[in-house]
DNA sequence: TGCCAATTTCATTTTTTTCTGAAATGAATG
DNA sequence: CATTCATTTCAGAAAAAAATGAAATTGGCA
């Protein structure tokens, strides 16, 4: 059996999907959605987090009632976070999935990927607000200061952001 | 005169809208962006974040080239999270809105308004999952386990982050 | 109090994001 | 090396989020 091809095996799948399982995808989808993830990568996530076993893609989609499509961006953006790993099964090619449970390190690679790179651009977008600055002829106290206050905003959350997900201990 | 009402005066407007403060917004659409905010209130306060004088409502949404009722909306959410405040201008009764600039500030209301009900809700979901743990017999150690680490990160969570407003210096 | 400018609200439109489903690609097996 | 199953990709559909604009409300002032 792949893919649930009637109304019983329909039911039978989503039956596997019980009340823990259920505030699990909720709990995770919410805090994906903080974090500014989609729907189906927190729904992902939480379905994996209390899976004791390493599930392939068709379940996770079956079970989610997603397609494949999504199931597969969404794997995709959990593996690019180090969120998932793909465990091998004797006798079954396909990619079996489990949760990485040490939010540190998911913290730590969001952070990373996600954070950082807009840190990095924000240090660019200040340096061409001081040659503006300067040809503007706008040398005043009162955007020297306001500007000075973003140089510490973008240097103290390179150093703290990195800084904390080293200290975490979750 | 209350809004642009031919050509050259939109212009003149616009002008106003130098690479400064054109850098500036950029800057805050970035970054409210990561946080969630949708793009006219970065807008807004990044234009607000480099003006010597506050600015009224009706003046930021022509500069900004939107419409009054987003300048509205935009300027409500940023009040709730005290980024912006009114000022009092003689003999106009317009509100004059400036940026506050104390980031600490920011970071801490929006850690408390956005955040904060999140776990706090994540707390009640964990409650319930521990209900269902009982209810399904799953007492197992792998289950336990996970339920931990959730509560662990949920309380890390709503330790950490106040605290780290506090601890700020920006 | 009544007027009018300023602001808010909210139904509708527009834009953006996410999901779907099918075709293309990849990869293991016989 | 051909077949078949698994996965990825991506154009279009659907859903969600944000912006608009006009009507409703507010609040200061004569």
């Amino acid at each position: 059996m792949v893919l649930a091809k009637n109304k019983s095996e329909v039911l039978t799948l989503n039956s596997n999907i019980r009340s823990l399982e259920l505030e699990s995808i909720d709990f995770f989808v919410r805090l994906m959605g903080i974090l500014g993830m989609p729907r189906s990568v927190g729904e992902i996530y939480g379905l994996l987090y209390f899976s004791e076993t390493p599930l392939s893609m068709d379940k996770i989609a079956s079970k989610l009632e997603i397609s494949i499509g999504s199931a597969s961006q969404g794997l995709k953006t959990l593996k690019s976070l180090k969120a998932v790993h793909s465990t091998y099964i004797a006798g079954d090619r396909r990619d079996h999935y489990t949760a990485e449970t040490e939010f540190r390190k998911l913290f730590s690679s969001f952070i990373n990927d996600e954070i950082m790179p807009h840190l990095d651009s924000a240090k660019d977008r200040i340096s061409r607000m001081e040659q503006s600055l300067s040809t503007e002829k706008k040398l005043d106290e009162f955007h020297l200061i306001r500007l000075e206050k973003l140089k510490k905003l973008t240097k103290t959350g390179s150093r703290l952001l990195p800084a904390l997900a080293g200290f975490l201990k979750i």
